[in-house]
DNA sequence: TTCCTTGCAAACGATTTGCATTGGA
DNA sequence: TCCAATGCAAATCGTTTGCAAGGAA
């Protein structure tokens, strides 16, 4: 999957929904698909070229997550990272730095995965949740930290 | 393990290091403790009785935190929720609701654990990382907001 | 024109910190 | 006694929002 195919597919939902694909969304967009895991306003608006304003960024993430088109991740320092929605970039799961907060995107092996989706499902059940999602967060220090 | 066992091993980590276990550090505790997952300071200022100040609640968070007795999770709304580490209640998952935020610890089967466990050992070997722990986050909608 | 989008600045809410005071070993 | 701990108020920091200007259909 090309960067330029889930951008269209992203296009495709937001024109559904009345909303435009403006040059800052598309922007925000393309570095969060070359992104390898989710990433902060923050951090985006360090690494962009030219930079756009904050607050225009954190509405172009809050319009892009209500669409559907980018999930929401809590982590580290308190921050707020984002990455392209599962039926955009595939499931996977997250790696995380216990040290620098850096996140990063894991696909596994089908039998993994399906071993993992029965205890999601167990789980949910049990307690009466209607199932959503499911993410494995493995913590640990990465290459730079350790 | 009794809230008073929990406590006297936290007593005696602290103690290790000439850290007082002082009564606003022991309401922070029994409250995490009889919690049924992790609570933001905001949420245990609410409801403690009587409430400590913000200030002070959220150095004892800290303090206890750095001591690693209890551990931080990030969750909806920006808030950071703690809970006693996992040395003292016991390894466990999260159950999350996507739309109030409500967390729960769910405990699992051995057998379903060492799958995640297999599953987390792969996952941070390939990718270089020490592995210091692992959680699956189970999200789904609760009870009361579906 | 008409409504969506953007940018700046001010407002917010969670969390942190300076400083003088209190309290426990 | 003496330093750790506390409380209040002010400061930070990520994020949100009011409002006037810009842009696409």
């Amino acid at each position: 999957m090309t960067v330029d195919q889930i951008e269209q597919m992203a296009r495709i939902r937001l024109g559904e929904r009345g909303i435009r694909y403006t040059r800052g969304r598309q922007q925000v967009m393309e570095a969060l698909i070359r992104a390898d895991g989710p990433r902060a306003a923050v951090e985006l608006h360090r690494e962009m070229q030219p930079p756009l304003p904050l607050s225009s960024l954190y509405r172009s993430l809050a319009v892009l997550a209500e669409a559907g088109i980018l999930s929401p991740h809590h982590g580290a320092q308190g921050m707020t990272r984002y990455e392209p929605a599962e039926w955009l970039i595939g499931h996977h799961h997250h790696l995380v730095c216990v040290d620098c907060g850096a996140v990063g995107d894991v696909e596994l092996s089908s039998e993994m995965e399906s071993a993992i989706e029965r205890v999601a499902v167990r789980i949910a059940g049990a307690e009466g949740y209607a199932l959503t999602g499911h993410t494995l967060e493995v913590e640990g220090r990465c290459r730079l930290c350790a």
